[in-house]
Order: C-alpha cells, then structure tokens, then sequence
DNA sequence: CGACAAGTTGAACTCTGTCAATCCGGGTGG
DNA sequence: CCACCCGGATTGACAGAGTTCAACTTGTCG
C-alpha cells in the first residue's frame, strides 16, 4: 500500500528527530505540526509550521537523515509516503519527479522571506495571510481558522518578541483587520492586510 | 579557446543584466563587481561584491537567464568562461561538476548571514573579515585594501543606513580596530574584529 | 572655479526588545 | 466541587539600537 495513514498524534508528540533515518515522506492529514530546529546554543529555532494536505520530511532526501524536528501541535494525523514507493513511481511519472523537486528545493530553505528587515506588522500580516491561502488552498475557511501554535512559535519564527506578535495582533485588531481571541482568529479585512505585506516575500 | 579574457571595463559599466541571455560564467580577473537586483517597487537590492579570482553568473545556470545584474565598480576586467567549454568538461572531470553544483547553491541564494538579526558592528565586522580572509586568499593583503564600493552600496547589502555604516566605521576606527580614509582602509586588529562578528554566519 | 556626489556628524524620533506585573483558562488535587 | 497553580497571553514602562532628517564637509571632475 502507498499510504499509511498513522494512528492519531497527540500535542508535543514527535514525528521525526533531527539525525532519524530518512524512510518516509509524510502528509499532514489533520492537525498542524511545527518544524524546528536547535542551534549550537541549544537555542529553539521553528523553521515553519505544516497545514492539512502539506508534506513534511523532503529535506531529508539527500543526506538520507532528517534535518530537522518535527512535532504535532495538536491531536493530528499524518499520511506514510514511504520513499522507496514514491521513488519508484516518480521514475515513471516525471511531473511527480519534478514537483518532488520543486518542494525539495523550496523546502529545504526553508522561508528566505523572514531574511530581510521587515516590520512586526510586515511579518505578521505576511504570516497571516500566508496561512490564509495555504488553508484556502486545501479548501478551508480563508477568513477563520485555529492559530494551533503559541505566540511564542509565531514570535521564534518571525524573529520577533513574543510581547511584539501580542501587540501587533492588539493592533490589527484595533484597526478592525481581525478578531483575535486567544487562538481563534477571524481575518476581517484581507485587502488591506495584504496591502501591509505587499512587499514581503511569499511566506 | 576556453578562457577570454575581456576589455577593461570601466565604472558602472554592466557586465550582465538580469534577463540576459546565459552563456558564460565570468572570474573577475582585476577590479570589483558588484550584483545586485531590482524589487518590484524599483528598489535596488545589493547581493554581493566579486574580488578578483571569483566567480560570476554561476545562478544563470538553471534557467539559462541571468538572475541579477552586475555591474563594475571600477576598472575592472574579467575572464570569459563560455558554459557550453566548460559543461562538456565538467562531464568529463566529476570533481570539476561537483565544484560548480557546489558553488551554484551556495552563490544563487546571496548569503544567508545577514537574515538574522544582527548588530550594525557585527554586520560590518563580518563583512570587513570576509573582505579580508577572500582577498587573502587570492594573494592579496588581508589588512590593507580599498573599498571599492561605497558606503550606500555596503549600508544596502547589509541592511542598515548609511549613516550607520559611516558611524560604525568611526566607532571601530576610535576603538583602534582599523583605520579608514574615504575608500582606503587598513584592519589594525583582525583578533579584535573576529571576535565582533564570531557569532555571524561567514557572509 | 563651481557643481555635485559621497561622506560625516548631530538631534530627534521610532521601533522593538527586555523587564515586570497582571490576567486568564485549564487541569490537578484536596 | 472548588481552590489553587501554572503556562500562555496581555499590558505597561523603559531603554537601546538604528533610522530619518537636516546641515555641513570634502573630494572629484567637468
């Protein structure tokens, strides 16, 4: 069988460890997951977070060892892509090979988006309407949706304070762009929290 | 003939543009380049500086068009590598292939050092150091050598003002760390320097 | 010589991080 | 069942780094 879907995960459980053998590609089923890895300081740094219907574990392909860790931020559920299968038919089907390819190169990187010197606001609007059409994307809700993850994750991946992500979400919805309570969030105005990340890279 | 050495170029005179046609991979031979990219509001974004004995053009390769304009900074001339030459030789030298894979995925990105976030002395430290160790090992002096580029060009490529980079050069001269005048500069003290940027990904 | 770009310097201001206090919700244990 | 506790989240005060604005200096090139 291709897929192997996995017995539901539960919060802070891991998927994959740096270092861990590379065997399988996984899709996110349900639940979101956060990637992250830790610097020669011992220091947390998140490297993205994974939606439903996004695959997780292509950076490992080369060096044939999991480069970063992966762990479930809710009760989630992910689909086994075992490598050796999809080898196997992207042979045979060349736009699979070359989508595999695509995502690997995006992947790895990871978002170079964070790299330049953008404002809180920049980086938070650009996070948020980055999930937005990720979900719309896989055919939920664009405008409302579960910030699974805590503003500490937020703050470590856009390098911001976490007080900052707090206050700038206060402000976003002081201006009416949204309604924030704890983790549910309500994206009111998408036009103009596009307009404040026009010049941010695609998250 | 695999090598063609150029005409001097004089400066600003552009050696590619992005959208150019890819056809050769350039090594400065004397003088320094500069690339850079344009955004979408008409921004100019300095990615590198080239010394002489580097490479150029190698982020072409892919979509066989040039990926960022590069542009002298002063007299400079370069060698001429046409890529068909050097491919049909990469295929026969597999250390030669590596080498070039190598320096693409490393040169196509830009540094990735100054994603974090930085001091102004760090970023310059760093910068300075990397100046440094790349035109000693071309043969040049490691302590005494001309900023071709100027201050708005460095402030750009690393992100800051170019106030910042004007008083953060008097600040390292006060400190005895190096002494500058316009575009010459002399490094009095690279233990000191090092140690400023110790924790900066080599830019 | 004059004009202009590059560079420097000073002052005010803005943004964001840090520190600290507080609030809130959920889970635990008595 | 309720009080307590704890981590996540919010809010305020403050400080430091760096940007912005503006004036001024210096060097270069026609």
């Amino acid at each position: 069988m291709l897929v192997q879907t996995s017995a539901p995960m539960h919060v802070g459980q891991h998927l994959f460890r740096v270092g861990d053998a590379f065997q399988a590609i996984y899709a996110v089923r349900s639940g979101y997951f956060k990637t992250y890895a830790t610097d020669d300081t011992g220091r947390e740094q998140v490297l993205g977070f994974h939606l439903p219907g996004e695959l997780m574990g292509l950076g490992a392909i080369y060096p044939n060892q999991h480069q970063v860790n992966a762990v479930a931020l809710d009760t989630a559920t992910v689909c086994r892509l075992p490598y050796n299968d999809l080898a196997g038919l992207a042979t045979q089907m060349p736009s699979l090979q070359r989508q595999l390819l695509r995502l690997m190169s995006k992947g790895i990187t990871g978002s170079q988006a964070l790299s330049g010197d953008f404002t809180a606001e920049e980086r938070l609007a650009a996070f948020l309407m980055s999930l937005s059409q990720r979900l719309q994307q896989r055919g939920y809700s664009p405008t409302e949706f579960n910030l699974a993850m805590t503003r500490r994750d937020i703050a470590n991946y856009l390098r911001l304070a976490t007080e900052t992500v707090s206050r700038t979400l206060a402000q976003f919805q002081d201006d009416g762009l949204l309604a924030v309570e704890r983790r549910n969030l309500r994206l009111l105005d998408l036009e103009r929290l596009g307009q404040l990340c026009h010049n941010v890279p695609q998250i």
